[in-house]
DNA sequence: ACCTGAACACCGTTCAAGT
DNA sequence: ACCTGAACACCGTTCAAGT
């Protein structure tokens, strides 16, 4: 009985994703190179240009997936408000999971996964009472607002070593601005303490309320 | 006298960054080469290194210059409405000219420019009579909208060929809504015929207003 | 101090050859 | 039909050598 060095199980589209999903998640967006992808299934690199057309196709799929499997879940009930508050969670806790999809997100921004998060969010719209011609205006406010910020927060929490301690990370970034020219800066020097107690997380829903409360005076 | 194909002119830190925003303005973001930009400079890819430290400053650099340029203007006045408004419309425009600084501006969030924009937004908050311990969520949401909105039309624009027919793009995509399972996308269907006179700026000033809305609600 | 350009280690992608 | 892996064209970056 030889040493068993290649591949035995077949190779499928799905699972050339799921690897990547997972090496994304690992190494980062950096670390999904066709030849640690095709290592990693114990084959070459030639072999997954059979099931996915190139890179690009390959993190499309990669998002898609992730973000499939946080909206797949069931649908949230409640206020319109509450609902759309759901959404945005699932969306932001799936991009806070996995960073790298925040980046690869502008690329295809009507395409399957969004086009559906789009209707969920425009069907609360409607349900607040929102005058037909600024139905469109204002879930496209929601979903730039929900997109763009959970992209910003996962950028955020890229540029700092994984696992680090958050509460020093907030230290050093209020001390920082305690230490701005008050001249020039009085409003940062003025809120600078309220980050040692930021949560992006909460300041993520707070922001979202606002638009909430704008959308709901147009009712 | 010998034809000149060497370097007259010294290199610099802005020369370098000036031609890099040049690149990639006219080639995007793959266009820009140390090869490419030291051949623009009549120079070796060697030469930059000694004056920026390797890409990714290159294009932090080239982001800032953009940007800084476009917020050097006389500030603007009157309401704090007006003025939010227009730190916004100057920071869409240019990530509107300039598609590949959206993608750059997630990585270093917090420094130089986005400093002064965040402290110009922050004191417009305070104008606004809004308490002191939201005025950090207010700035924070604001900001969190502009970027992510700007950034997202960026990438909007990139997608199709530069130059491309702005009306037949939008009939398009409202062709594709239309032709949408009416079971499974009512809003979607509902809203299709308003994306043919869909006004990319106004819409993304329409969804600031909403946010403002709710931040005149907290003062 | 500043520039040169060959060289290194890597990458996405292709493709003749195998099964 | 599907997989293999060497090869191609390219990239960021380094560095001994020049001025």
């Amino acid at each position: 009985m030889a040493t068993r060095t290649r591949n035995t199980e077949r190779l499928s589209r799905e699972r050339i994703v799921e690897a990547a999903v997972e090496l994304l998640d690992t190494t980062g967006e950096d670390g999904l190179t066709f030849r640690a992808l095709s290592a990693h299934l114990r084959t070459g690199p030639g072999a997954i240009y059979w099931h996915v057309a190139n890179k690009g196709e390959l993190l499309d799929a990669a998002t898609d997936a992730v973000l499939t499997r946080g909206m797949t879940g069931e649908a949230a009930t409640g206020t319109p408000q509450e609902v759309i508050r759901a959404i945005a969670l699932v969306l932001f806790d799936a991009i806070d999971e996995h960073p790298w999809v925040g980046a690869q997100l502008s690329d295809g921004p009507w395409r399957s996964v969004t086009l559906q998060i789009c209707e969920r969010i425009g069907q609360q719209i409607q349900r607040l009472g929102v005058p037909g011609a600024e139905q469109f205006m204002a879930a496209s406010a929601v979903m730039l607002y929900i997109l763009g910020a959970a992209r910003q927060n996962a950028a955020n929490a890229r540029m700092n070593p994984p696992g680090a301690d958050r509460a020093a990370i907030l230290a050093t970034q209020a001390a920082a601005w305690e230490g701005l020219d008050p001249e020039g800066f009085p409003f940062l020097r003025h809120v600078a303490g309220q980050m040692r107690e930021h949560d992006d997380r909460e300041q993520f829903v707070a922001g979202l309320d606002l638009i909430l409360v704008g959308i709901t005076g147009l009712a």
